[in-house]
DNA sequence: GCCAACGTTGGC
DNA sequence: GCCAACGTTGGC
């Protein structure tokens, strides 16, 4: 079981638009080291949905519930997808400017490269973010 | 809205 | 195979 963190611009698809949805399908993904991480999920896998360009914070954790399917929006059939339900919401989101203040989590993928928009991220700043998440 | 960083494309 | 040009992403 794997931890991964998915961008989204609240904008085109938010925390909330997946809510309402109850499962979305995670595609449009057009970066090969963030199809790799998509390839790579596994059913039951559980990830951050990261607020990009407005809000800067993770909003909330949501579960892989079907894996390995391709692009349904591509054409030539190479690039990945998954589909995700929501899990839970944070009681406090936890931004970016908090995450990059924890030294704990300064090595994150999501720091690192921050035009990642599938990062892995790891069972110890998985927890370090839910601590963070409780307030 | 701007711009830096990064990935991709295409000419040579 | 290199590298300049271009497009996109995402933080500010």
């Amino acid at each position: 079981m794997a931890y991964w963190l998915m961008k989204s611009e609240p904008f085109k698809y938010s925390w909330d638009d997946l809510v309402a949805e109850g499962e979305g399908t995670w595609d449009g993904v057009r970066n090969y080291q963030a199809r790799n991480n998509l390839a790579a999920m596994q059913v039951g896998d559980e990830a951050f949905f990261y607020h990009s360009r407005e809000g800067l914070e993770v909003v909330g954790i949501c579960t892989v519930s079907v894996a390995g399917i391709t692009d349904p929006t591509d054409e030539t059939g190479k690039w990945a997808a998954v589909k995700v339900k929501a899990k839970e919401k944070l009681a406090h989101p936890v931004t970016l400017v908090a995450i990059k203040a924890e030294p704990r989590l300064a090595e994150m993928q999501l720091i690192r490269q921050s035009r990642l928009s599938v990062c892995g991220v790891t069972p110890v700043e998985w927890q370090v973010i839910c601590e963070m998440a409780k307030g």
